[in-house]
Parts: C-alpha cells; sequence; structure tokens
DNA sequence: CTAGTCAGGCTTTTT
DNA sequence: GCCTGACTAG
C-alpha cells in the first residue's frame, strides 16, 4: 500500500522530510492533522523506526483517538498501540504515575478538575477573611495557574497589584494543599513533569533516548511548560515535527503563547518549514471571508489560501431581533435546508461565543420538535452525581483527599451536618492530619471506649455513631478496591451508599440524573483491565468534544467557537455577532485580547465546507435585561461582494438592499397581528408529536403562534407552539401535579 | 439536621 | 434570568 498516495505534493514533502526539527505552518483545512498522522505512519513503515520510540501529542483525546484509529488502519492495531500517543496532560499523567516517587509524589495522586481547583481556593480565601466576594476565587486561580505555566513557583511570586498580593497569599497554601491531598491539578502535570526532567537528568535521559521522533499538533496552542517539556523530550534526537497555524491560536487566556512559533526558530535554528496552503474543506467565498476577517490582525505570516472546490455561496448574514428570534431563524433555515435535500441536519452546526447563549438555541430547537446535539454546558464530568461517585472511588483509592471527604461525607443524608464536618476539619487542621484520619480516631472511640481521650474531636455521641458509619463504609472500600476492578467498585459504592434511591425521587431531574450514572457504570465497565488510578485519571481529562464521536445521531452540533476547533461541518452558523460578545467585553480593551476574538471568528469560519451564516441581535438580555447590541466590527471587514443579504442585513453603516421581510424583522413589535383567540386552556389534555401527553398550564398568544405550557407526562414541563400540539380525549391531572414540581 | 425560601451575584472561552 | 449560598422553620 501506498501511504503517500492521497497527499498532494506539499503534504508529501512535509511528510517525508529528513530527520531534525520542522515545522510545518498550515491554514485551516489543509490536512495538518493527516501531514501528522501520515508521517508517524511513514516513520514506523518506511524508515523502520519502532513505533515505541515515536511519541505524538495533540491538545484533545478526541484528536488522539482520531489519529489513533486512522493509524491503527494504516499500520495495524499491534504496532499502532505501542505508539505514545495522547494529549500533552494525558502523557504526562501517565510519566508521573510511572516516576511518581522520584519526586516525592505519590503515584496513587488524583487529578484535581475545575471545579476542585476553584474549590480549594475559595475555601483558602475564606480561611484567610479574604473577601471571595470582592475577588473572584476563579480569578485568584486562573493567576495561579498562569503563574504556574511559567513557572514561577510561589516563593517566586511577584505581586506588582493588591490583587496580585492575594493571589501571592494563595498561592503557597493551595500547592501545600494540593500536595498534602495527595491531589495534582491541570497545570501540576506538565510542570511536575518538567521539574522530573530538570532535576533527574537521569530520568530525562531515558525519555530522551526512547523518543527518537516526537511530533506535535496545534503546536501554536501550546504553553510556556508545554514548550519546555517538549524542548526537554527532544533534547538528544532533537527530531521534532509540529504542525501550527498562528491564525488558529485561541488559548491565549489559559497560557498558551503563539510566540512558541518564534521561540522555536531561535531554539532550532536548523528548524525547516514548510507551508501548506491549500484547503481541501471550503469554498473559495468561505476561504475569502476568513480572509478578510484575520487580515486585520499584526504579526503574521500572511497564507494564500486557495482551494478547488469552487466559488459556492456567499455568506448569508442576518440581524435578528433579540436571541429568541435569532434562534427560531437558524432553526427554520436548518429545516429549510432540510426539506429542500440541500442537507443533512447532522450536516449543520451553530456556534457561539458563550455557553449561556445555547439556551435560546436549545428551546428552538424543543419547540420545533428537533433533536440537537449539545457540546459543552454543564460536562458530563461536572455533573453533581457524576462528581459525588467519582469522590467516592476517590477515597477508596486515597481516603486523605480530604475535598472529596467532605463532599460525600453527609452523602446521602447520614446525619453528619455542617456542624460536625467543620469540627472534623477544625481538628484536622490543628493536628495537620487529613479529615480521614481525624474520622478514624473518632471511629476508634466507639462504641465503648472511654470518651473525651485528648486526641478526639469533640462530637456528640450521635455524630460519632454517623461518622462511624461513614468510616467503616469507606475502609471497606479501601481494601476492597485493590482486588476488583473499577466497575465492581463503582456497584458497592452504589448500594453502600443507597446512592440510586437517593437520587430516584420520583422527578423527572433525578431520573435524568440516574442515567448519567448508568452512562458512568458503562464507561467504568470498560475499565475492566485497568486499575482505578487510570479510570480516575482518564475521567479528570476528558473534555466534552471527546464524547463527540461520529454517532449515527442525525442531528445538528451546538457548541461554542473554541470546542469548534479542528471540527467541519457542510453547514455553520456562527450566531451573536455582536460588540461585546464577540469580541467579547473582557476582551475590548487589550489589542492582544482581541485579536484573539478575531482568530476565534476565523476559526468559526473556517469550519464551514459550503454553507456560511452569520447572524446578530439587535437586541440581547443581560443578567435578565434587554440592552441594545450593535453588530461585531468582524462583520464590517467582510466585503459586501461576499455577502448575499435576506432582505434585513444591516453591517455596520452599511444597509444591505431592502426586501419584503424587512418590516418583519425592523420593527418586530410594531403592529402584531391582533392576537388570535387562545386555541389551548389551563387543564386540557394534549398531545406532542416528540413529548407524548400532557396537559395545559398555561397558554398565551405569540406574534404568529401561540405558546402553550404543558406539563408532559413523560417528558416534564416544557414551553411548546401550539401549531405542534394536538388536543387529545383522556386527561391525566397526575402528570400536570408532578409537572408543576419540576417547575 | 433537613428542606424549603429568598437575596444577591454573576457570564468568556477549557485541558 | 439562573444558580449559589445564607437564612428560617420544622
Amino acid at each position: 500500500m501506498d501511504l503517500l498516495a492521497p497527499l498532494n505534493p506539499q503534504q508529501k514533502k512535509a511528510v517525508t522530510a529528513s530527520d531534525g526539527p520542522l515545522l510545518v505552518l498550515a491554514g485551516p483545512g489543509s490536512g495538518k492533522t493527516r501531514v501528522l498522522t501520515h508521517r508517524v505512519a511513514w516513520l514506523v513503515q518506511e524508515r523502520q523506526v519502532p513505533p515505541w520510540r515515536v511519541c505524538a501529542v495533540t491538545f484533545t483525546n478526541k484528536a488522539a483517538r482520531e489519529m489513533r484509529t486512522r493509524l491503527e488502519n494504516l499500520l495495524g492495531h499491534a504496532r499502532a498501540a505501542e505508539l505514545t500517543l495522547g494529549t500533552f496532560h494525558a502523557t504526562c499523567a501517565r510519566i508521573l504515575r510511572r516516576e511518581a516517587e522520584t519526586i516525592g509524589l505519590s503515584r496513587d495522586y488524583v487529578i484535581f478538575d475545575a471545579d476542585d481547583q476553584v474549590t480549594l481556593v475559595r475555601r483558602l480565601m475564606r480561611e484567610q477573611n479574604i473577601d471571595d466576594r470582592r475577588f473572584s476565587p476563579s480569578a485568584v486561580h486562573s493567576a495561579i495557574s498562569r503563574a504556574k505555566n511559567e513557572l514561577i513557583p510561589p516563593e517566586s511570586y511577584q505581586p506588582s497589584t493588591y490583587f496580585g498580593e492575594i493571589v501571592r497569599r494563595i498561592y503557597e497554601p493551595y500547592q501545600q494543599q494540593l500536595r498534602a491531598n495527595n491531589g495534582l491539578d491541570f497545570d501540576d502535570l506538565l510542570v511536575e513533569t518538567v521539574r522530573l526532567f530538570q532535576e533527574h537528568p537521569e530520568v530525562a535521559a531515558r525519555y530522551q533516548e526512547r523518543y527518537l521522533h516526537t511530533l506535535v499538533d496545534e503546536f501554536q496552542d501550546t504553553n510556556m511548560a508545554q514548550y519546555l517539556l517538549l524542548r526537554a523530550l527532544t533534547a538528544r534526537h532533537r527530531n521534532l515535527f509540529v504542525v501550527a497555524d498562528e491564525d488558529q491560536s485561541i488559548y491565549r487566556w489559559r497560557g498558551a503563547d503563539y510566540r512558541n512559533i518564534a521561540r522555536l526558530r531561535q531554539d532550532y535554528p536548523d528548524l525547516m518549514t514548510c507551508l501548506l496552503e491549500q484547503n481541501y474543506r471550503s469554498t473559495q467565498n468561505i476561504l475569502d471571508t476568513a480572509q478578510a476577517i484575520i487580515r486585520h490582525n499584526r504579526d503574521r505570516t500572511e497564507k494564500q489560501l486557495f482551494t478547488e472546490r469552487g466559488q459556492g455561496l456567499k455568506a448569508v448574514i442576518h440581524e435578528a431581533y433579540d436571541a429568541e428570534e435569532e434562534a427560531d431563524w437558524v432553526v427554520e433555515r436548518i429545516v429549510e435546508l432540510k426539506a429542500a435535500r440541500k442537507a443533512r441536519l447532522g450536516d449543520c452546526a451553530v456556534m457561539y461565543r458563550t455557553n449561556a447563549q445555547s439556551r435560546a438555541l436549545e428551546e428552538a430547537f424543543l419547540q420545533a420538535g428537533l433533536p440537537y446535539r449539545l457540546v459543552g454546558a454543564t460536562r458530563f464530568y461536572a455533573r453533581r452525581e457524576i462528581k459525588d461517585l467519582i469522590a467516592f472511588l476517590r477515597l477508596a483509592q486515597n481516603p486523605s483527599d480530604s475535598a472529596s471527604l467532605v463532599r460525600v461525607i453527609n452523602l446521602p443524608p447520614r446525619g453528619i451536618g455542617a456542624q460536625t464536618i467543620e469540627v472534623l476539619e477544625d481538628a484536622a487542621r490543628a493536628r495537620g492530619v487529613s479529615v480521614w484520619q481525624v474520622v478514624e480516631a473518632a471511629a476508634a472511640r466507639s462504641p465503648h471506649s472511654p470518651a473525651r481521650s485528648a486526641d478526639s474531636p469533640p462530637l456528640s455521641e450521635r455524630a460519632i455513631r454517623a461518622v462511624t458509619a461513614f468510616h467503616n463504609m469507606v475502609a471497606g472500600w479501601v481494601v476492597l478496591h485493590e482486588e476488583v476492578t473499577p466497575a465492581q467498585l463503582l456497584e458497592r459504592v452504589l448500594t453502600d451508599t443507597g446512592y440510586e434511591a437517593y437520587l430516584r425521587d420520583g422527578s423527572q431531574e433525578g431520573e435524568e440524573r440516574w442515567e448519567n450514572v448508568l452512562e458512568l457504570r458503562a464507561v467504568a465497565a470498560e475499565y475492566a483491565g485497568a486499575t482505578l488510578s487510570d479510570f480516575l485519571a482518564d475521567v479528570a481529562l476528558v473534555s466534552d468534544v471527546d464524547n463527540l464521536t461520529e454517532e449515527a445521531v442525525d442531528a445538528p452540533t451546538l457548541l461554542t467557537l473554541h470546542s469548534a476547533k479542528g471540527l467541519e461541518f457542510p453547514v455553520v452558523f456562527i450566531v451573536g455577532l455582536e460588540e461585546g460578545l464577540l469580541p467579547h467585553v473582557r476582551s475590548l480593551d487589550d489589542p492582544e485580547a482581541l485579536a484573539e476574538e478575531r482568530r476565534l471568528m476565523y476559526v468559526g469560519v473556517t469550519r464551514a465546507k459550503e454553507r456560511l451564516y452569520l447572524t446578530h441581535a439587535s437586541r440581547r438580555s443581560r443578567y435578565g435585561e434587554y440592552e441594545p447590541s450593535t453588530p461585531s466590527r468582524f462583520l464590517e471587514d467582510i466585503p459586501l461582494e461576499l455577502i448575499e443579504g435576506d432582505g434585513a442585513v444591516v453591517v455596520g453603516h452599511r444597509r444591505l438592499q431592502a426586501g419584503s421581510r424587512v418590516a418583519a424583522w425592523d420593527s418586530p413589535r410594531a403592529a402584531p397581528p391582533s392576537p388570535p383567540a387562545p386555541r389551548f386552556q389551563r387543564g386540557q389534555s394534549v398531545t406532542h408529536p416528540s413529548f407524548g401527553p400532557g396537559i395545559v398550564v398555561e397558554s398565551h398568544p405569540d406574534r404568529n403562534d401561540e405558546q402553550v405550557v404543558v406539563a408532559f407526562t413523560r417528558a416534564g414541563v416544557k414551553r411548546v407552539l401550539a401549531s405542534y400540539l394536538q388536543a387529545s380525549e383522556e386527561s391525566d391531572t397526575k402528570g400536570a401535579q408532578r409537572g408543576k414540581r419540576v417547575r
């Protein structure tokens, strides 16, 4: 089989480049990842490099998984399995798991996820009486995170503002607490690996010798720690192969620095550069639109993107009245495209700047009875019930994880209230031990041992009994976890805690939460051959896009512009193109941040293969208040000849030719057709094509239709349009009551 | 100790 | 307009 057959000459050149440092600068849709994948396959197949001596690094699990699948096809399962292939974080997690003791870490460390990290910061701030309303814990945390990514340790942190002073006071205890809990946060995974290599040259040498070739995807997104890691890894063989697109650098806020590309040129004077300019994804009009937007950024290498996919359609720009009508418009277009057989539902994606914007869209899809896939928002592993169960599992592995312990010590309620927890925490702090050790001491005191020994926390008899029961339960898991699979342990946790009964309280929400638990159970079952540590580490490092597999669901995808990177869709909608939203308010006063917003827009536009719709609303609600909104400056950068108006397009001061729909959209509230008499009344039984039977709770006329709030027997309370409803005979008051409670 | 109500604050983006 | 955290009644 000829590996190189599907590649163009530019791509071939990159794939077969000679050894040494190499930078592939490439535009969107140019087959960057494909080049990287083929390079790996080519090294193994043509150059006879043993797969275990190749290390390929990506930013998302999804990218890693896709690359692995392709390599399985190209090289066969056995050889693909030998490759080191994963995200930066996962790769470091594995190295640290192996080398933990060398730098004084425990092999069983747990990874603190974003929530855990901020919770810890909040707790420390409170302990130091720092007002967590004046200074947001997440801001403090991200300052700490930035420092860590720059490899600035707590003792060298130099604050220059009062806020910085707060950060300095939290940074050190934050690190201490992490270590006391045997925990690492995301940044630690990178930083500690770098430290490992710096402080232990003999360990570094092993990896440097082993990895003959190191390859990196999305190099423009690397931060300082990641860059140093790569430099350390490639110190011996210097075979660093990276692909990058400066114009798609959108993670500056979490420490990514596209100047690492310049740094690379400096540190590797013999760096070779390849350019990939042909685009295989989009039509020329879409590329031109993207170019028109990105061209305004300084400090970039201008690329001439071209495509052979033809001129294609112009971008459609639409001004809606508000977010709700914007969402309705998007849904209408999708329905239209489907009806005209121009696109399948699954071909469409709707992208936005902030997760909060998904709500209006979801409602519009629900009302239309259309399915959709939502990426992000509340991530699966951030859900309360999942975090609870993960906390139990973490305790089984490491009961000293006080954060997890405090989280679940009273879940489901077992008589250990805030008062008791505080006593336990105080005792732990006073004695410099973990909360678990205090729990152990309390348990050892019951049932008959003489009360109030100096060592035990001052707890009531009742509290002692409750704490002891909890202790015995967890102690059982600690023993068990060595012997059984993660899935079996999870089963045991579920039975011991009675978690199912606790969740399934008869409410709709409870059922949904229980379904999430079942999903977690299914995931755990896949780890039959792995340890609990492996399972927990993976769980902490997956993101939501990762679950966006090529499932057979034919539904539009809703996602943030950030999650959209690396994906492509025939039809793309970008909504909320307004000043303050894209670009976001928080970026307006910083030129660097503004440039990044522009790149974000660029990423969005270049996801589209054939059709691009850009919408903005004339007013938008913020904190429940409506405020007027002006079109994004990025819209003004698109030349008129690339735009097709639909009649109501306002781009800055330019107004396109107005069509017949102007009146409707320009003055939507001006003269609503006199509201028709409501067709549905409270208490009436109805059926909906997707939600089934239900009872009308309330109904009021909308502009063209009627908004009906229905308590569905199965689906809970929803707001739907009358046109989707049918009156039905039987009545079901029980459903209505239950629905009401959910609301 | 729990479950319910209320006020206030908040919204970028994610490994 | 939604969620979190604080407060109150049982």
